[in-house]
DNA sequence: GTCTATAGTTTGATAGAC
DNA sequence: GTCTATCAAACTATAGAC
């Protein structure tokens, strides 16, 4: 993504991107090196001079976006906002985060179990990790009587499996801008579809 | 799935069982039929006396969990109850569905994508067939003011989108009995997660 | 219905010239 | 950094003996 002079992408940025391009595309496993380097018009063996191997490619996009993900969320879980604001914000933050990596948030969600070990499992951390701090809200919300009783871990699933399709509908010069769907998706989580007089 | 007498499943039903096990576990891609012989302790060539190919046996575990969703769903989305009581019952059924097919249903929801064409074509279009009749539904309760006025496209997907990650937390021996992880679904989805005094 | 043997592709990745 | 050439392994699927 990182912009060269003369606003062109360097070979390994045009790797990346073309890749997590197929990977959301296609997939990981269905997008061979081979169809990489055709899409960039060189000899599949070039691409190896810029990755080290498919696996690291796949590491390298599923890791960048698990970085934005936790750079934007977790100062909004940590923020002195009260229960409420702070998984509205939560959500918002996330659902921004989707629109603004729309295929690597898909190879995010999809295609990291295809990554080998031991980054497959150390990732598998890191979601949790993050799931953590939805879970943490929501626990929060349930003590103050303001959510409704259910295991946290269940809620928290409900909702990030909510979000995690925004790329299936948001386009770019689409009518909703990705706030608007965050708050849309806030409303439908937290105060329901059911209007309340 | 069917028994035979004896209550051994016969070669046919033994590889569509491991196939929807690995499927589910490892993603079609990234099963073998090397893999499936060997779990099976057969050589990969005795697979072809049973089956054609293996992306006919992508399509007949899609297919027959297609056809369960629709024969359970369908006929609520079609009865006489009133809008709210009509998408919780869907909503339930649905899950429920999850829940006698655990493996299957991520199937469905996950690898129909590697389907050849023209499977493929046809399985988009059933699917959004399916995910019709809870547009509809919502549409219904939009016209009678009992829904808040989101596209329903959008309400649809996030409902679905929720619904479809059941399989990742239900456990035939855990505490929660399918209706009741519907039951909480649609509670959170319609009355959303802020309690209402 | 299961086997051995194998055809025919495709895969990720490397060696080494330029 | 890109190329040609190629390896070694994996893949789906078929032919034909038993």
């Amino acid at each position: 993504m990182k912009l060269q002079t003369g606003e062109k992408l360097d070979r390994k940025s045009q790797i990346t991107e073309l890749a997590e391009t197929f990977f959301h595309e296609r997939g990981f496993l269905a997008t061979s090196m081979r169809d990489l380097a055709k899409g960039l018009k060189i000899e599949p063996a070039s691409l190896y001079s810029h990755i080290k191997s498919k696996d690291e490619l796949l590491w390298e996009i599923s890791n960048r976006c698990a970085g934005e993900f936790f750079a934007t969320v977790v100062p909004v879980a940590k923020s002195g906002l009260n229960t409420r604001g702070k998984l509205t914000e939560m959500i918002v933050a996330h659902v921004e985060v989707v629109c603004r990596n729309l295929r690597a948030s898909a190879v995010f969600f999809n295609e990291w179990k295809h990554l080998a070990e031991p980054r497959r499992s150390e990732y598998a951390n890191k979601r949790d990790e993050y799931e953590g701090f939805f879970r943490m809200v929501i626990a929060d919300g349930i003590r103050e009587n303001l959510f409704i009783h259910f295991d946290e871990r269940f809620s928290a699933r409900a909702i990030l499996s909510a979000l995690n399709w925004t790329h299936t509908w948001y386009r770019k010069d689409g009518e909703l801008k990705p706030r608007e769907i965050g708050e849309h998706l806030s409303k439908i989580l937290l105060d329901g579809l059911v209007r309340k007089i």
